[in-house]
DNA sequence: TATTGTTATACTCTATAACTATA
DNA sequence: TATAGTTATAGAGTATAACAATA
């Protein structure tokens, strides 16, 4: 129930954004650190190429990032993020705080800390096991 | 990270279920209680009835559920649990909570009790809001 | 020959509407 | 006329494979 009351309201945070929840990561994604191909991007947000090639278009037509070759591998692009784009991450940013927090309404300060604690710790129980998917069941 | 670790976890233990996590979700609901009609049941597990048709289709083709005539209004169908379907139910669920269990294998018996009490509240606040969801900012 | 990105195709899922049989 | 269930159709989303450019 957690899950996709978060879910939900995560998504109502993104939905006008291009690719939704998945348009959000790729920005988040983009917005630090150097400018990464599309490739890479794909595997860091566990997404298809094929599809990261429209996602990036629609991206792209909103104006939130742009594409240029890599002058060292022309074979691949550069994603970057724009002024516009930077500033619509932003907002969905502050948005998101805010959906969280009213998750989180009726928890005081040092119950919230204590759930973010031990989810973190389920997370990383979880990360290991995502090294080894096939040892399911 | 959590959320979606779960997500997979849960996933693995249904895939053998025709529709997955739907599928398992319709058994628990068919399996207590009076049979429900398809309706019914495509409000409690939050579905079409159009896609419940399909769905009922392929958990009777594969005899874990039965449908009869409602006696008392010819028009719906009461869903019924098959005595193997109630095996297969009972064989998912426990396969479950050892997913649960593993996701939660780093933790101590006071920190998963801590863990769940929190997760209840904030699920109690979750229920709250998707009564008024128009109020997503 | 392998890799990045793009495009085309097919396939699955879902949503909508039309249909039947009952009420 | 309205409702339970079914079926048909269309649309969105996803995956696969083929392609062009570059390494």
């Amino acid at each position: 129930m957690v899950s996709s009351a978060f879910r939900r309201v995560a998504t109502s945070s993104v939905e006008d954004l291009p690719g939704g929840p998945r348009g959000y990561l790729v920005l988040v994604a983009v917005a630090s650190g150097e400018p990464p191909s599309q490739l890479a991007l794909a595997r860091q947000v566990n997404l298809d190429r094929t599809v990261m090639t429209y996602l990036l278009d629609d991206l792209e037509a909103r104006q939130l990032i742009t594409r240029r070759p890599d002058p060292r591998d022309r074979r691949a692009r550069q994603v970057l993020i724009t002024e516009e784009g930077r500033a619509h991450l932003e907002r969905t940013q502050q948005s998101l705080s805010i959906a969280e927090a009213r998750l989180l309404a009726d928890l005081d300060e040092h119950d919230a800390r204590q759930l973010r604690l031990l989810l973190t710790r389920v997370a990383q129980t979880a990360q290991r096991e995502a090294l080894t998917p096939e040892a399911d069941c």
